[in-house]
DNA sequence: TGACCCCGTTACGTTTTTGTCACCTCTGCC
DNA sequence: GGCAGAGGTGACAAAAACGTAACGGGGTCA
């Protein structure tokens, strides 16, 4: 059984496999390379994934939640709360039962999991969704407009030929804006989207955060536009 | 006086909704208005589904493709037929298991799916992402008359080649006013649309927006007109 | 542990927006 | 012409919205 040929934008996938057995990781190195080309990269412990995961950036997670030390579900947090790892996509594997629900509870952003035991077909397009589904965004990991340029793997931006450092809440806020130039956002759904509040909660954060990327844009600050009453506008220029 | 602000009009998204269980359909939507506003309809079979997506034209479609009497791939293929569907983007709805590998094969351009059961916060991520792609080209969201072009994205006007910037209010008259060109308005109305006054109450604050209106406009200022006794009426030149 | 960074909040100042008012102009009618 | 009602206009003050600097808690890292 031959599935179509997908292409990736980046040359050979790196997938990372965190389980304590090698026999397991074995069985799924197998199973993965028999139709498609990865890299392979293992951790038999939680430290050693979330040490390999910030150090080798892989594209995919596979990730046993059964580990010695550290849960698996432990891992899975600690890796969304480092901006580095946070949006790697992680399939989960759990055994049949008690674990099935803890998992439907959490929110499963960009993520998927497969109940022990489970086909090596299964685990395939599993793996074939998520990768594509990450790199399906537009330019892969980069946003460009005008003289901006953002990396979403660096979290970093690139303007005028120099770098900047962007922190994590101000990547988000500049990303959200900078995803749709010229089209007005409002203040709400910037709270909803960068800082996950529901309701039109009054705070200043957004307000002070915008400040600081107008300060980092230099003599580009004006691209992001006030609009009174309403929101913020990123326009191209 | 300030009465409870009138929400801004951004447009409202309509979405399809297909599955046979009225269960399902109820918890999708509960799901959806949860954190954003949406216009839904629903369709319990597929030629129902068919006949909605070609009167109402939906922004989306979300198709269970287990089905009563017509299979949901057949009614996906039937939407991609039809001219006036063939571009709405469509996310499927399968159990986990067998029709994964069917929906594999298909050439997903602008569409996505989904294996149930699926985590609220997944289905929001798709179609807020579906819909940000599709909606976003200023089609709908262009209101143009003459040498006028108020982009709603923006939340801003073109006029004679250069844009203008409008405060909220300010921007909600025009765009009533404009919206319907040659047709008078009645103050009441006016007032009900923008400020959210119920009643007819008196008050100068129409004239003078309308003031400042005709200013910003400038040498256009008298296309609005006043209609004695009435309102205001928008004449398109 | 201590230095450092990120971030949300607070307080205060500034700018913009907006509703109202007073006064004026215009129009239609007697 | 005089009158009344409707709308135009400029001024004003309150409120809202935003910018900004500074603070302190919490986390990170050496």
């Amino acid at each position: 059984m031959r599935l179509n040929p997908v292409s990736f934008p980046v040359p050979m996938p790196k997938i990372l496999i965190v389980d304590d057995e090698e026999d397991i990781r074995e069985l799924i190195a197998v199973n993965l390379m028999r139709e498609e080309q990865y890299q392979l990269i293992e951790a038999a412990d939680g430290l050693e994934a979330l040490r390999r995961a910030k150090d080798e950036r892989p594209d995919l997670v596979i990730l046993d939640l059964m580990l010695p030390h550290m849960d698996g579900l432990t891992v899975y947090k600690k890796l969304r709360e480092n901006a580095l790892t946070a949006k790697i996509p992680v399939i989960m594997l759990t055994a049949r039962g008690r674990l099935e629900e803890k998992i439907e509870g959490l929110e499963l952003g960009a993520d998927d999991y497969l109940s022990k035991p489970f086909s090596p077909r299964e685990l395939m397009l599993r793996v074939r969704n998520l990768l594509r589904r990450s790199h399906e965004n537009p330019s892969g990991n980069l946003v460009e407009t005008g003289p901006f340029s953002l990396d979403k793997n660096a979290l970093k931006l690139h303007l005028d030929g120099e770098g900047i450092d962007l922190t994590a809440t101000e990547f988000k806020l500049l990303l959200s804006l900078i995803e749709s130039p010229g089209i007005t956002k409002e203040r709400g759904d910037l709270l909803k989207k960068v800082w996950g509040y529901s309701d039109m909660i009054q705070t200043r954060t957004l307000d002070t955060h915008i400040k600081r990327l107008r300060e980092k844009l230099g003599s580009h600050g004006s691209s992001i536009e006030t609009v009174r009453g309403v929101g913020y506008r990123f326009s191209g220029e």
